[in-house]
This record gives structure tokens, sequence and C-alpha cells, in this order.
DNA sequence: AAGTATGCCAACCGCAGCGAT
DNA sequence: TATCGCTGCGGTTGGCATACT
């Protein structure tokens, strides 16, 4: 099955680009916008599939891109974004302006994964990084309707906490609601309440705590910017596996959501 | 100077999400 | 509801450049 790949069809150029390409390419967006990847080619007059003159152009000829030089505020704002979202180079490279992900990707490959290796012992931001990355997981389901524990959990004595953080990967929510939607608009109109009935996500502070599985928690985030935007800007960052004290998880998640915060 | 190894990065591939029908 | 097609993402690869022997 799956579909043959774009660029199999007879006739189409494959490797690097000609700057004469470059030029094709660049002045037909520059007239007509991006998009419509598809028949984009054929109305430029290049030989190119449409996945390669989106990839040119997000990652090479797009205006305003920054090349090289990667600043010390760069990498260390990659290494803790990288940290929060794992793998996730497009979300990181929405918070570097100029930077492509294609480019965040190589340099955390090519520079920092060695860099942070030889960097002594295990770094506490570094989860797995020898593990072989995983597949994409099919899309999760929403869970059913499990609402936050009341305020009379946090009164109960608090055992020392055992919560466990599996840094990332944040899931992904977008679906369940429009993107013109708001956090405030969801949390006060009755198509929020729909949509959050569906999700069985029931925000009841701020920031918005879920359970995702029985004993598994989440916040939501903002984000900002970006096709993998929660409300228009967030999803769920770390889940933690909580044990047996709920108010010690919420406030592990807050310091979560508040270092993340800080990285924006 | 020539051959080989290593590093780097642009580009490709396959898959998943999502809207349209 | 199911299917199709387009788009975007993340992993991987190929080839050029540079370093090393």
């Amino acid at each position: 099955m799956g579909r043959s790949p774009c660029c199999s069809k007879v006739g189409l150029r494959r490797g690097p680009w000609s700057t004469k390409e470059d030029s094709l390419l660049a002045n037909y967006i520059q007239q007509n916008g991006e998009g419509q990847w598809r028949s984009l080619p054929k109305k430029a007059g290049l030989l190119r599939c449409g996945k390669s003159c989106r990839l040119r152009w997000m990652n090479y000829l797009r205006p305003g891109i920054k090349r090289g030089n990667i600043s010390e505020d760069e990498e260390d704002l990659i290494v803790r974004l990288h940290g929060l979202l794992g793998n996730r180079w497009s979300l990181i490279a929405g918070r570097l302006p100029g930077r492509t992900d294609n480019e965040i990707k190589n340099y955390w490959n090519t520079h920092l994964l060695k860099k942070l290796k030889t960097a002594a012992a295990p770094h506490k931001d570094l989860p797995n990084l020898a593990a072989k990355p995983k597949k994409k997981k099919p899309k999760q389901k929403p869970t059913p309707p499990s609402p936050l524990k009341d305020e009379s959990a946090a009164d109960e004595p608090t055992p020392p906490p055992k919560t466990k953080v599996y840094l990332p990967k944040p899931i992904r929510v977008s679906s369940a609601f429009s993107r013109s939607n708001s956090y405030d608009s969801l949390a006060s109109n009755s198509d929020g309440e729909k949509a959050a009935e569906e999700l069985s996500y029931v925000p009841l502070q701020w920031p918005p705590i879920f359970e995702l599985e029985e004993g598994d928690y989440g916040v939501c985030a903002a984000v900002g910017g970006g096709s993998d935007d929660f409300l228009d800007g967030g999803f769920i960052l770390p889940v933690l596996n909580h044990s047996d004290s709920i108010s010690s998880d919420v406030n592990m998640l807050e310091k979560v959501y508040d270092e993340y915060l800080q990285l924006l």
C-alpha cells in the first residue's frame, strides 16, 4: 500500500536546485503566494514535485531565513526546548525566528547530540538520547470523562511525591476545537463546553490540567503560531504519572508549566 | 599528492493529520 | 461514514567539503 513517492514520476528533476530553478520558484511565490504546492511546479515552469518545491522554499528561499552561526543563546534554547518538547523540530523552530526545523534538526544531530553526550554523565534535559526514535503513535482517542478531583483532595496529607515525568512527546489535541476558538471562549461559551465535553476536558483552573488516562495528567500550555497549536496556541505538556497524591501532581504540573513559560 | 575517513547539510521518503467530497 | 488528495512533519540518506593518514 501507500502512495508512491511524488518525485517518482518520470521526467521530474531531483537533487540539488539550480539558481535558475530557485529564481523561478521564488518569483512565482512572490507573485502568487505560497500554497497549492501540488500544482505550483507546473504553473511556475519547474520540473520538480510539489513537495520538493515546498521544502526548497521553506528551508532555503523563504525571506528572513538565517543561515549558519547558531548563537549560544539559540543553542541553549534549543537544548531546553528539546528537553520539553522532544523531537518536535517544527515547534522548536517556531521559537527561533529565522531558523528552520531542518536546520535545527541537523544542528541537533551533528553538534548538540555529540556535545551533550560528551559533556559528562546523563543530562536531565536529554531523555533517551541514544534511544531509537519511535514511530509515530496512532491518533489518541479522547479519554472518557474524568473531571479533575475536587479541592478536597488537596487537603489530604500529602505523602512524598512519587511523580515521574515522561518527556515528551506532547500530545496534540487540536482537532477537537476550531482554530478560531480561544481558551477564554472555550471556557465561557456553549461551543466550548460542547468541545470540552467531547474531549473530557474540564478547564477548572489555569493552567488547565487534564486527566488523559487514569492516573496520567497533562497541562495545556500556550505555544503560539503554527499548526500544532491547541486552542490556537498550545498542547499538552509532558504527562505525569501520578501515584497517590493528586495535589503533588498538580504542583508538579504547575512547576513544569512555569518552567515552560520562562522559555517563551 | 593521493587515498580514506569523517562531518555536515540539503534533499528525499514515508507516514499521519485533516479537510473536502 | 469512508475515501481521497494535499500538506506538513520527522527520520534518513546521499553527496560534497574538509580533515586526516
